[in-house]
This record gives structure tokens, sequence and C-alpha cells, in this order.
DNA sequence: CCCAATAAATGCAACAACTCAACTTTTGTA
DNA sequence: TACAAAAGTTGAGTTGTTGCATTTATTGGG
């Protein structure tokens, strides 16, 4: 979805052919998928018209894509694993509320509202009940990652609900943030109430 | 699902021979369908069994039920409007945290864990994927619903992040408290800490 | 350099969920 | 009784999704 959006750095381990191609022909479906998507609409639009599109077959279309609705949240996967990274490789002595924050500013709040293809894909997704759904449960799964991620890193117990909280309000802040006039100043502040919860939990332990 | 599992009262209203045959067809489409799932499981049976079961055509089974899984959910409609009638018709001086307790402790800890087809129930939609996902998009309208008539009730925006926190809140407690050793009591303990918070935010108004 | 192992991609047919249009039966009502 | 609306049936179609046998391309090793 939406390539050069943001910057993509190309990951340290140089790809062999074989996996250059297989990447190509994923990025082709997806791209063929979301170009017909926007012009006729989700419904509107059946996997083997897809796959014709991008010139493959409907096999391989879904052994790149378990589901239709993935067509359209392709970039899935790259956005949990830079979540993830984000509060692990976050820098010495910084905490993870504000590798959050960081991340958010950088990473979701990307021209909101500005770019119209952005717009144009947040209006797909809103319009149309099954994507509405998915990413619903998409963000769920983030969720739980990054929950875990959290009790790792400060060494608390996995199931513990204050990991679980601030995981689901580290994602629900840019969310909620969009419809305020500043949305970048919206969610500094809603991290900033998250920090000093957070650190106060972890002080009195 | 699991009718008489609660105490279900005849609404006020006598319907006729027609309405009555259409919920008998209803139910007994609902019917064969849980057995069925409990027996072989929810993939494993297809919508033409189920019809045949029930003695209908496929294409009435989906009159009733708009997809598969709300052949599973099928009291989701009831449930909703209990819900909201709870906090609607509450009597009088009753806060709406209090009557939001009252009905989950009524209604959603029903012998929690001790009676069997209860349980089975619970172990079916858990180790179902598309049907834990349709739960949770479920809860998720129940609770936008739930947060609008708190707001129509205490006269709040209907956009008030607090209906909505409350919402979410009161309908999470039940399911979070499944874990702890004395359910009911912890859900009792939760609802302590909404009445507070929702009590204060109203005082200061 | 070739060979075998591996992995990607294909074509086609099938299944299951779901829809549609035309038609019959049942029911509430005048 | 007559009639309109609603419930149900029938059968044929569309669409997402999978299985299977087959082909093509890449890789690592002898």
């Amino acid at each position: 979805m939406l390539a050069g959006m943001t910057d993509t750095e190309t990951g340290p381990v140089p790809m062999g052919r074989r996996e250059r191609k297989k990447a190509a022909t994923r990025q082709a479906i997806a791209d063929a998928a979301l170009r017909l998507f926007l012009e006729r609409g989700y419904d509107a639009v059946g996997i083997r018209e897809i796959a014709d599109a991008a010139d493959v077959s409907t096999t391989t279309l879904f052994k790149h894509f378990p589901v239709k609705e993935a067509l359209v949240f392709d970039e899935d996967a790259d956005q949990e694993a830079r979540l993830l990274a984000a509060v692990r490789e976050r820098p010495e002595g910084q905490s993870i509320p504000a590798a959050l924050r960081e991340h958010a500013l950088r990473y979701r709040m990307a021209a909101a509202g500005a770019d119209a293809r952005f717009t144009a894909f947040f209006d797909l997704v809103n319009s149309t009940p099954a994507l509405r759904d998915y990413a619903q449960n998409m963000w769920l799964r983030h969720t739980a990652a990054l929950a875990q991620v959290i009790a790792e890193e400060s060494e608390l117990p996995a199931d513990d609900p204050a990991c679980a909280a601030l995981a689901h309000f580290a994602l629900e802040a840019p969310r909620a943030a969009r419809g305020h006039g500043d949305p970048r100043e919206a969610v500094i502040r809603a991290f900033e109430v998250l920090e000093n919860g957070w650190c106060a939990l972890a002080d009195h332990r």
C-alpha cells in the first residue's frame, strides 16, 4: 500500500534473485489490486480480475495473500515489525512511551489529511465494512504483539494488564488525534499522559 | 444460542401466528446449527447440511441469518436490546455504572465455568478464528450502541470520549473477570472503579 | 559445469458461501 | 371469499478459496 509514501529503508540483508522476484510479484499484485479498488470500489473488483491485471494466476495470488482483504493491507507485517522494532531498538535511556511517541509521529501521522492518495486510501477502508472489520482485527493483533514486547522490555509479567493497556492506548492515540485541529500536538499531549502514568508505575515497584 | 439458560421474559407484545412461526423456524435453524457445530466443529459443517437438518432451504436460512457466523450468535440482537434497556429503564436514582453492573452480574456471569453447555459454547467460539473475529466485531457494535445511549441518558455530547470509555470498560469487565478466582467479586470491584470515576466526572460539570 | 533439490508459479477443476429472480404457499385482513 | 403481503422453495449463477498435478526458474554442491 502506498509504497514510497514513507521512506522504506532497504534491509541490511541483500536478497537473492529469487526473493527479489517473489517480492516483485507480490508488489505487482498489491499495486494492481489497490489501483482497481480505488477506481471501482472493493466489492466491484473480483479476485480473478486482479490476478489478470497483475498477470498471475489466482492460485499465485493466494500464495501471497491469504484472503482478499489482505491485498489492501499488504504492509501489515512490515508495519508490525517496525512498531516492535521501535520499542526493542530504542536509544539508550529512552522510555518506552517516548519511543512509541516518536514512532507514531514518524510513521502514523504522515501528512494526515494532506496527501490525496492517503485520504483516498482511508476513505476506501472506512467505506467498506469488510475492510473496516479486517483493519480492526489487524490492530488488535498488533496490540497483542506490542504488549508482549513491552512486557519483555520492562521485565514485567507477560500478562500484566498495564502492558496491554499501554499498548492499547499507544495505538489508539493517533486515531483519536485525527479529529483535533493539530493532530501532532494532540498526539504529543496524549503521550505525556502515558509517559507520566507509566513511569510512575515503573517507579514504585 | 442456549435458550432457557437465562430467563427470557416473553415481551409484553403477544405475537400473531405469522411472527410466531417465523420465530420458530429461525429458532429451529439456530438450534440445528449449534447442535451440529458442537458435535463436529464449525468448519466441518456446511450450510446445506444445517438447512437440511432444520428442514428448510438454504435461501430461507440466509433470509434469517446474513452470514454463517451469525448462526452461532443468534441472540445478538436480543442481547444488545437487553443491554441498552438495562441503562435506559434503570430504576430511579440508580447510576449508569450501577445499572451496568447489575446487568453484567445478571446476564453475563451466568454460571461462568460451571454449566457444561456454556463452556462448550465458549470453547467452540474461542477455538474457531472466524467466530472469534465475528464475536469481536459484535462486541464493538454493542459498545458503540451503548456509548450512544449513555450519552443520551447523561446528557453529554454524543462524541464525548468518556461515554465511549465507560461503555468499553463496562463490556470488558466481565471478560477480564473470568480469569480471577471469584469472578463475581472481580466484576463488582471493577465497577466500583467505574462508578467512582464516572460520578466524579459527572459532579464537576 | 551440470545436477539434483528446492521453491515459485501455473492451469484447471472443484467446493463452499452467498445471491438472484421467478414461482408457490401461507397468513392477515377486508 | 378474495386479495395483498410475507415466508418459503427452487435452481441456476457468482465469488472467494483450495487441491492437485505440472512446469519453470533459482540455488547450492560435487
